[in-house]
DNA sequence: GACACGTGGGG
DNA sequence: TCCCCAAGTGT
């Protein structure tokens, strides 16, 4: 049991200064936090790994470097960018965010919790974590790492998510005033690199001899989730349509959804039972002699799996009344292709 | 509280 | 192969 809560923040403090992770994002000791780096690279790192996250990171920050450019740089440009990183509402609430903090805010963001919270895509956490760590504000910075590793020091058995509110008193009482910006850092690390999900490294743990949940042995059992519902199947079938120029048809999805604003390849609905042929030439995009491609494309989403048939077919006359976006086979690149579609376009090269 | 919302890596 | 998981937010 943790019985001095100064004394526990300061122990992993200095393990924190012994073992500091160089990650693109992170000032180095003594160098001062530029808060547009770390609000971009929080976003990013939403539910995304380090070593996913960080080539992002590169390239947004090396053609994007304040927060007023990024401001001023279309959507779709940024939507090019952010493709592959998955959760595409993060790219369209960056940009959003980005012209907020311009145009209201003087291009400086604000530095108290409540007011990041009012920003797009910034919640609980970010803004938690953009206070601290950029401005050295004392607040609570609760993440996924930061719950498991409270709720196996304190052995708390209580189910996610019912437990938050507690795991984050527990996490209050521990932070400390100077520091929180590094504090919050260290429970991160902590988290990701010692009290791991699965096997947790507890021998290298600066509060190993504090932690209720090892001393019962649950630790690596902790925090409790309810089993997760699985996910259903949902299929559908591509169209791969060339003109005569040697171009691909395109389109944009709406908006707002899933892969909202990206590009896409033309497709039938996507339901539970895959399409036949009367269903292929209902929902076409032009008349045309399709022909099936051999296989399929899988991909799991977030909640659902999905099965891609592929349709491939030459344009005949009436291509230009087509609505889409013609796009020539090397330029596909440019495009705000998810991966999913990137999928598609090898499956469609490789097989037609 | 529950669900929508991506992706790639690891066991 | 399949399930779990990663520095969550918005509705």
């Amino acid at each position: 049991m943790i019985r001095d809560s100064a004394e526990a923040a300061a122990r992993l403090l200095s393990w924190y200064d012994r073992h500091r992770r160089d990650l693109p994002w992170r000032a180095k000791p003594g160098e001062t936090a530029d808060p547009y780096r770390v609000w971009l690279s929080e976003i990013m790192l939403q539910q995304t790994t380090v070593p996913a996250a960080g080539p992002y990171f590169r390239r947004f920050t090396e053609r994007w470097p304040t927060v007023r450019a990024l401001a001023d740089s279309p959507l779709d440009d940024l939507l090019v960018a952010w493709a592959g990183l998955g959760y595409y509402a993060r790219a369209r609430n960056l940009h959003k965010c980005a012209q907020v903090v311009a145009n209201q805010h003087g291009g400086r963001f604000p530095e108290t919790e409540a007011e990041l919270l009012e920003l797009p895509g910034i919640g609980a956490y970010t803004a938690a974590a953009i206070s601290s760590i950029a401005f050295g504000r004392k607040a609570t910075v609760v993440d996924g790492n930061v719950e498991r590793v409270v709720s196996r020091i304190f052995a708390v058995e209580t189910p996610m998510p019912a437990a938050k509110p507690a795991l984050r008193r527990l996490t209050a009482t521990l932070t400390p005033e100077d520091r929180a910006g590094d504090f919050a850092q260290a429970m991160m690390d902590l988290g990701a690199t010692v009290c791991t999900p699965r096997k947790p490294k507890c021998m290298l743990c600066p509060w190993a001899e504090f932690c209720d949940g090892r001393a019962a042995g649950i630790a690596e059992t902790l925090p409790r989730k309810a089993a997760k519902a699985d996910k259903p199947t949902r299929r559908g079938v591509a169209y791969w349509l060339l003109n005569p120029e040697g171009a691909v048809l395109l389109r944009r999805r709406a908006e707002e959804g899933l892969l909202g604003g990206m590009t896409e390849v033309p497709s039938t609905a996507w339901g539970p039972e895959a399409p036949g042929d009367a269903a292929v030439a209902t929902e076409q995009p032009l008349p045309a002699p399709w022909r099936r491609l051999p296989g399929v494309v899988r991909h799991t989403f977030s909640h659902f799996h999905l099965e891609l048939g592929v349709v491939a077919a030459q344009a005949g006359d009436g291509w230009r009344a087509v609505e889409g976006l013609w796009v020539p086979i090397d330029r596909l690149g440019d495009q705000a292709l998810p991966s999913v579609m990137v999928k598609v376009v090898r499956h469609a090269l490789s097989n037609a």
